[in-house]
Formats: C-alpha cells, sequence, structure tokens
DNA sequence: CTGTTAGCGCTTTCAC
DNA sequence: GTGAAAGCGCTAACAG
C-alpha cells in the first residue's frame, strides 16, 4: 500500500518519462518552448498531449513564490461603468497566462479590506483597485504587497504605484460650463448616494456655478433627502441609481426648486429617468427644461430627445491597467505614475436649447452630437 | 549561504515555532478551532497576529489537492442580465472561504473552451457554467472536472450535473402570448445577434403566433438584415443589443411589414430603442403600437408609458447556483438536477392598448404594473 | 541545452 | 488532543 496522496492525474514526472527526459526539461518547454531543443520539445509535446497533462498552478506558485492572478476590486458589479472597466480589462489580459479574480467590494471599505487580505493570500502577480479611498489598513496592505499596485478611475497626487484615471471635478465642470453657455441658469444636481467620486463631480458643478454666480444650494439634492427616499425602501447603496429614482429626484428637486430649468445627472441612468419625467409632465426637452448625465453609456446616443453627457474612457482605463500592470511585470519602464485619460463633452439636443446641433429633425438615427475633448488624455 | 528560496515572510513553521507547538496544530487550528485545545488555540492566535502571518493558499492547494476557486464562466460582462447572475453569485459566496474567478467567453466556444481548460489548472472546488450549448471538448471537461458543475439560465433534459434556469421558449411564448390578448395581431420580433437563448425566445414567439394563426415569416428579423448592420460597423456580437440598435431594427421591420402593430423585443434594451423610435415618430405606445421586452430591468418601470417585460430571475439563479455548490461541497443532498425558477409576465402601459391596468395616469411613479407568475417555480 | 538536488509551505498519514 | 515524517507537483539553483 503506497502512502501516496495523488488524484491520480499525470504529472510534469509521468510526461518526463514518457519523454525520456527530466522533469525540469519539461517544466521548461511548458514555460518556454526557446528554452528547449526542437527535438526533445517535439517528443515532450507529444507526451502532453497522450497523457493529457495539465499542470496544477498551485504547485507552480508555490515553487515559484509567486501566482498569475491578477488581483480586481471594483465597487460594483451591476453598474454598467465597472463593467466596462473590466471588459478592458479582460480584453488587456488577452490569452496571457494571467488570471483575473474579481472583488466586490460594494463600497464598503471593510469589505474591501477583507477581500484584499483575501487576493494576498494568492500572493497576486498584481492589484487594481478602484479609486484612491482605501482605508489606512487597506492602503498599508496595498504598499506591502509586493506586487504592481495600479489605482484606476480618479486621479491622485500620491498614489500607491500608478493611478490611471480622470478628474471627476473638471469634467462636471465642463459639463456644466456647457449647460450654462446653453442658456441655462436655474441648473440643478441630480444625485443618489454620492460616493468619493460622486463628491468630485458636485465640486466641479458647484465650481462652475460659483463661477458664473449662479450657485443655489437649493439646486441640489445631493445631501438632500436621500434619507427619506432610503425609509421607504425604494433603493440602496447597491443600486443607488435607477431610472425610477431619476423621476423621484426630480420630482423632489422641482418641489424645493420650481424654477429649475435643467439637471446636470449624476450619472446617465438619472437623466434617463429625469428625461422619463419629463414626458409624463409634457415638459419638452431641451426648450423648457435642459438634462445631461455622466458616463455616455449607450442609451444617451438613442434616446429622443438625444441626451448630452460626459463620456469618460471607462474600457480604456481598464485595459490601460493591464498593459502597465504588464509592462512592470516584465520589468520594462512604466512611464508616469499618474495617467489622466481624460473625458469628453457630448453634446446632444437635450441640451441644445440655443439650436446650435445642424438642423437634422428629430427623427434621425442616430441623433447627432458635438463631441468636445476635455481633460488632460 | 543558504539555499532556501522563500521571499521572507512568515510560515506555518515561524507560527508555531513562536507559539511552542507543532506546525501541524498551527494548521488544525487555523482550518477549524475546535481541533486544537483552548490554550494551545490562544497561543497560536497571538503568535499568527504578532507575525502577521498570512497562509499561502498555494501550499494549501497543494497539499490537499483542491483549491477554494469556483469557477464562472459567462458570455458577457456587460449585460446587464449577466451583471445579476454575478451579483447573485457573489452575495451567495459571502464571506465563505470560497474565492470566485470568472471568465468572459464572450460567447465563442473557442474561447470557453480555452477558459475552461484554464480555470482546471487550479483544481477548481467548483464551477458555474452559462448555457448548454458547450463544445464537444467542453462538455467533455466539464464531466471530467472532479468538481461541482452547475449550469445554470437555461434548461436541459441533460445538465452535466445540475442546472437553475428558466425556460425561455416558454417566457416569450407567454409574452407573445400576452400581447394578443391585449389586441395586437401582426406582433413582430425584434432581435439583435442570436445566442441559443435567443433562439429559444423565438421559437416560443413563432408558437404562440401559430397557435394563434397570426404567424409571418416578415414580423421578424432575427435571421434578416444583420450582416448588413454588421456590415456598416454599427455593432457586433459583444454589444449586440444598444438602443440605438433597437431603432435601427425597428425601422427596418416598419420598411418590410407598415402594419405591424407590436414588437416584442428579444431584450430590454432593444424595447427601450423601440419606445424611442415610436417617440421620434410621434407613434402612440400603446394604442398606436405594443411593446413589450425580456428581462425586466430597472428602466422598463420607470419609461413613459411603462415598458412590458418578461421579469426573469437572475439573481436567484445566481444565489442559487451557489448554494447548490456549497450543498454538494458539504456533501449534503443537492435536490433535483434540473431547477426551473420561472418567470414573470409584467404587464405595463406600453402593451395596454384595452386600457385594462387601473386608471391612473401617466405621471404616476412608478407606472403601476399587473404580475403574473409563469413557469414552474 | 539538460539534469540532479533540494526545497516552496502546507496537509495527510499514522503514531502517541 | 498533539506531533513527526513524508509527500503534494513544480521550479530555483547549480552543475555538467
Amino acid at each position: 500500500m503506497s502512502k501516496r496522496r495523488t488524484d491520480g492525474r499525470p504529472t510534469i514526472a509521468d510526461v518526463a518519462a514518457r519523454a525520456g527526459v527530466g522533469s525540469i526539461t519539461v517544466s521548461r518547454a511548458l514555460r518556454d518552448a526557446s528554452l528547449v531543443s526542437d527535438v526533445l520539445r517535439e517528443k515532450i509535446d507529444a507526451a502532453v498531449r497522450e497523457l493529457g497533462y495539465v499542470p496544477n498552478l498551485s504547485a507552480r506558485a508555490l515553487a515559484s513564490t509567486r501566482s498569475d492572478v491578477v488581483g480586481v476590486l471594483v465597487p460594483s458589479l451591476t453598474q454598467h461603468i465597472f463593467a466596462d472597466v473590466l471588459r478592458g480589462i479582460y480584453d488587456g489580459i488577452g490569452k496571457t497566462r494571467l488570471n483575473i479574480q474579481v472583488g466586490n467590494t460594494r463600497y464598503d471599505l471593510d469589505e474591501e479590506d477583507r477581500l484584499l487580505a483575501e487576493l494576498l493570500r494568492y500572493k497576486p502577480a498584481g492589484l487594481i483597485v478602484s479609486g484612491i479611498d482605501q482605508s489606512p489598513a487597506g492602503r498599508a496592505m496595498l504598499e506591502r504587497a509586493n506586487c504592481p499596485v495600479i489605482q484606476i478611475m480618479d486621479l491622485s497626487d500620491d498614489p500607491v504605484n500608478k493611478i490611471i484615471g480622470f478628474s471627476h471635478h473638471d469634467a462636471a465642470k465642463a459639463m456644466t460650463q456647457h449647460l450654462i453657455e446653453s442658456g441655462y441658469r436655474r441648473i440643478g444636481f441630480l444625485s443618489g448616494w454620492m460616493n468619493s467620486r460622486s463628491k468630485g463631480r458636485l465640486s466641479g458643478y458647484v465650481e462652475a456655478l460659483e463661477e458664473a454666480g449662479l450657485f443655489d444650494p437649493a439646486l441640489t439634492n445631493a445631501a438632500g433627502d436621500l434619507g427619506a427616499l432610503a425609509a421607504r425602501g425604494s433603493w440602496d447603496k447597491h443600486q443607488y441609481s435607477t431610472p425610477v429614482m431619476g423621476r423621484e429626484l426630480l420630482a423632489d428637486l422641482w418641489r424645493r426648486a420650481p424654477d429649475m430649468d435643467a439637471v446636470f445627472c449624476n450619472n446617465d441612468v438619472l437623466a434617463l429617468g429625469a428625461l422619463f419625467e419629463c414626458h409624463a409632465r409634457g415638459i419638452s426637452v431641451p426648450g423648457d427644461f435642459g438634462i445631461a448625465g455622466f458616463n455616455d453609456e449607450d442609451f444617451m446616443e438613442a434616446a429622443s430627445p438625444a441626451l448630452s453627457s460626459v463620456r469618460t474612457h471607462r474600457w480604456k482605463v481598464g485595459h490601460d491597467a493591464v498593459v502597465a500592470l504588464r509592462r512592470q511585470l516584465d520589468g520594462e519602464p512604466d512611464g508616469e505614475r499618474v495617467v489622466d485619460v481624460g473625458f469628453d463633452i457630448v453634446k446632444r439636443a437635450s441640451t441644445d436649447r440655443l439650436g446650435l446641433l445642424s438642423g437634422m429633425g428629430e427623427a434621425d438615427i442616430p441623433q447627432p452630437a458635438a463631441v468636445v475633448g476635455g481633460g488632460t488624455v
């Protein structure tokens, strides 16, 4: 009776025996075919195929003290914005040996710390985390992680290592200025639950209005009746922006500021709700009321009227984060510590009070848009 | 000069030495505190804390020939439907020791096989895969995976092991019947690229219309002008359903069947586009034209008029898949091999041609809905 | 370019 | 309840 605890599947030693070589040669052939002579490589490939050999990644990770896991931490899975980032990350990983492990922090710092600790047990090859507001413990873990760490979707003077994103403040300020230039004067800010990036957008909105002498705190519900809404059970932090909420929040805002003539919505989903609320009330957009969103999701272009938005480059952020990670893993120079991918102000019919967009009718598909670059890129 | 290749971080042996016990005792204390006496457990806990010890999961996986990785394969990250499934999966995993590794197959069987092979190298604790149309190679891998395998989001007589989902055919048939009962006679089927689940929906639509003697192939674009659209570069398989596409496809369909008086859309995003197309053309919904979608995403309720849809239980599917997985891992009985979570027909204003919904006005938020259960549940 | 040897850090086995 | 020894499958180190 042998004491072997194996599960019977072929190991590298079996392959080596079958190919008539040492097991280290098999190991090398598998990792980098060019390390082995053609003759042996073919023998090894044949043996691998015949045996149906599958390398055991745990053993590899243990022996080499590094895994192929890239840990990714996002605050939400269902918000399109992070889904796009994830797609960029997966596209950046492509068919490399790297594997993604996603953690969903739900905008909860304790959960983020827990997931981070969990990821660290894998000795990950790299880490990609959303935002800059980690807890002190989280920040410390990132700094001691012993692998490349890329922060994304924001900017900071003091990244752990490298950060790729854009300025939410600047983007919101630019869109607010567009609303002002379009002739709106009582511009509201529509938002559900605020995270740190939302707060950056709010500050950009406030700054633009203050510079124009148009700021009025009554026009924002950002710190407003959310408690009451939450108590009604109609939403929670995890799905803090639904079109239904957009409708309710706009109605609330109108109650407080009946002369409001436009809203800048913290995200596109709220903007969609705002548009439907206007439809339902028979309020004409953009004539009576202007609507702008944030992120430029694909439905903005299709809406009737088409909705203006701030286009953010989520896919690129995710993709470039992986490229930077791989570059660092390969020991190549990784460029700037802070990378600003910028944003675009996409001007569509919903804010075209002055009729500046070409004279194309409402039925045109898709609606024409004027896109203006912003940020630093 | 030692030959040690360690990276300097404390190991279980360091903890054992510090606590004055054997390393196996530490191992046991870490896995199940009840295996060790109180005195030793406290000493060990203290040593762990003082050393900042973090267990190495690769070593654990290697020694125990099983990892804590649950592999999840979905065809898309950006479609809300799978984002909801993933959220259910993450919620089901909760704070267990299990870790999720998501692979994005992009509706590509070769990619699915590649990702499956990649996952298998981790000797995963379990596997959750979308759908039933694996390649023969993929199916074989699942069958030899040596861990619980849960298929999701469809039904099948012949699951690898267990399947949790609902009948796309039955759901589409029920919604089509609702359209017929609402007085529509020339009901179109609006769809972009078709996957196997879309095909199930199409067949349900066809069956309902045939039974009513109303079927007309001119009313579906499912196998229609998609090639032409694709050639125009306006969409690809990865984002095969945008509201812009909904608008274009509806326009195409109308060109072919000008007397069409309703559409059943393969998903909600297309339905949203269809609604905007109607808005733009000044066509009144539901009076002149009925619109129904599939999935019941949150914007359907907020639209003006509110859009009818088939509510599917994505979160539950993901959640229950994990529960089933954990049950199997714990050796508990796992119940039926085929679990039908059903669906609901959500009747809203967009199909209410007969004015059956209570006399509430358009401005009401949210719009009233009549929900009718379906499926087996 | 190839092989031998000695680990990687944890858990199984078996004994006490 | 606890421990010593052996082994999981692979790769770093060094030699040839």
